[in-house]
RNA sequence: GGAGGGGUGGCUGAGCGGCCGAAAGCGCUGGUCUUGAAAACCAGAGUCGGGGUAACUCGACCGUGGGUUCGAAUCCCACCCCCUCCGCCA
């Protein structure tokens, strides 16, 4: 979304960066409305100024007891012009927010022009895969085979693409989220929150997943809440609509939540195994930068997530997005994808995005300049981690021969001393 | 779910349908005074949209959206949120 005089003055400006991502938007319906209601406005503030004066005017004559009668007429006639061009300004806004809130974020000139994942670019790679003396096995086929992740009872209660986690698995699962929550509170600086799991629909349209993608998520029935696809979106909204002091900038937030994604449109994808739930877990980074500073936090943010599969070294690589696959709101993204063994390939476990002021624009998150002057902020996000895809990471990089998985150093102390999960 | 009370500027809190973008106090910023600080005094300061190179100027904003009226913070309606009591509940 964009301030609309700077959209109205560089409307082909931003269609020609914005390239194939901006193929569905109605350029031309946008600038006559654009157009319309520029002229619209002053129409309508003109006639409000006359307005104002008349009413003065009928004011001051009745305090000298004169007669105002004409006055008030004439008043009448412009009150009636007012609402109905206010009518048709109100129309034509509502018509531009439409368009507008379905145009995607401008990729920022570092991010390579590409139509799909294919021209995504490489960064870095850190770790070596492990070798195996034997077959690697998927997670799942691990998991069942040591009774602690269950398919069959999950659909059996729920339904495709859910998992039941048992024992040890659990326990794993838990003990993530704990080392993650508290390797980014007390070593990179991120204040915990723990926000609801059920969002109204201004929040999803501040963090862009509304209006364009409703299908995508889970709704209610009865109430107009909408389950959460990640905790971007409570945590970034938590400061929608405020002007933060200029000496709390920057703000980092970090937040376990479940996340729910009705995954429309990927029916044959990744049917087997946790890869792909309708609920999963996941610690959530959130950042609010200054401007200037937005590009150096996300690689900072980029960097934290990778520390939790550094701390439990896991081989990885960091790929940047290319515009044709990055998400929505996004004007630079990078993924993160372990090493999976059972695929022979990486797997993506993170996404850290700056959003520059994309959503900071449609959702008013502003702070105070040094200059006293407003201005918005950036708003980043990244996985950090996704927690069942780091335990399927787990499960595959540590497994035994024997069928048995060994337990990270760093992910110990929050098991119970636990070294190895075996079949019980 | 039922009954009642309330949403006004950073905060507290006034506000007869017109002279109210809004008293007052606190807080904040600048200045005077002071070796420095405090106190006192003076001055300033909201957000958004439009026009202008600029000084500036016009419009909107008193929870949200409608309505009545020449004119609404003030009257009417609906909704949202908060508080108190009752019911239910972890």
């Amino acid at each position: 979304m964009y301030d609309l005089r700077v959209l109205r003055d560089n409307l082909d400006a931003i269609k020609s960066q914005l390239g194939p991502r901006g193929s569905d938007v109605a350029w031309d319906d946008l600038r006559a409305l654009l157009e319309k209601r520029s002229s619209l406005t002053v129409t309508v503030d003109t006639l409000r100024h006359e307005l104002k004066k008349g009413s003065d005017n009928v004011a001051r004559l009745k305090r000298e007891k004169q007669p105002a009668d004409a006055v008030m007429a004439g008043m009448k006639a412009v009150g009636d012009r007012i609402k109905d061009a206010g009518e048709r300004l109100r129309a034509t806004e509502e018509r531009i927010a439409e368009i507008t809130l379905r145009i995607p974020n401008v990729p920022h000139a570092s991010v390579p022009v590409g139509t799909d994942a294919a021209s995504n670019l490489e960064v870095r790679r850190v770790g070596s895969a492990p070798a195996f003396g034997f077959a690697p096995k998927a997670h799942w086929d691990i998991g069942e085979a040591l009774g602690i992740l269950d398919f069959g009872r999950a659909a059996k209660i729920a339904g495709a693409r859910f998992a039941v986690l048992i024992g040890l698995g659990a326990r794993l699962e838990r003990a993530l989220i704990n080392f993650m929550l508290d390797l980014h509170t007390t070593r990179h600086g991120y204040q915990e929150v723990l926000p609801p799991f059920m969002v109204n629909r201004a929040a999803m349209t501040g963090t862009g997943q509304l209006p364009k993608f409703e299908e995508d998520l889970f709704k209610l029935r009865d109430d107009d809440y909408f389950l959460i696809p990640t905790a971007e979106v409570p945590v970034t909204n938590l400061l929608r609509e405020e002007i933060v002091p200029n000496d709390r900038v920057p703000i980092r937030y970090t937040a376990y939540t479940p996340c729910f994604r009705r995954e429309a449109g990927s029916y044959g994808k990744d049917t087997r195994g946790l890869i792909r739930q309708h609920q999963f877990n996941k610690v959530e980074l959130v950042a609010f930068s200054r401007p200037e500073d937005s590009y150096q936090e996300l690689e900072r943010l980029t960097g934290h997530a990778e520390a939790v599969l550094q701390e439990l070294a896991l081989p990885y690589r960091v790929v940047t997005l290319c515009t044709g696959d990055m998400g929505f709101s996004a004007a630079k993204t990078y993924d993160i994808e372990v090493w999976l063994p059972s695929q022979s390939g990486f797997r993506e476990i993170s996404s850290c995005s700056n959003c520059e002021a994309f959503q900071a624009r449609r959702a008013s998150i502003r702070y105070r300049r040094k200059d006293g002057k407003t201005d918005f902020m950036h708003t980043l996000n990244g996985s950090g981690l996704a927690v069942g895809r780091t335990l399927i990471a787990i499960l595959e990089n540590y497994q035994q021969a024997d069928g048995s998985v060994t337990i990270p150093h760093a992910l110990r102390p929050y098991m119970g001393g636990v070294e190895r999960i075996v079949k019980s």
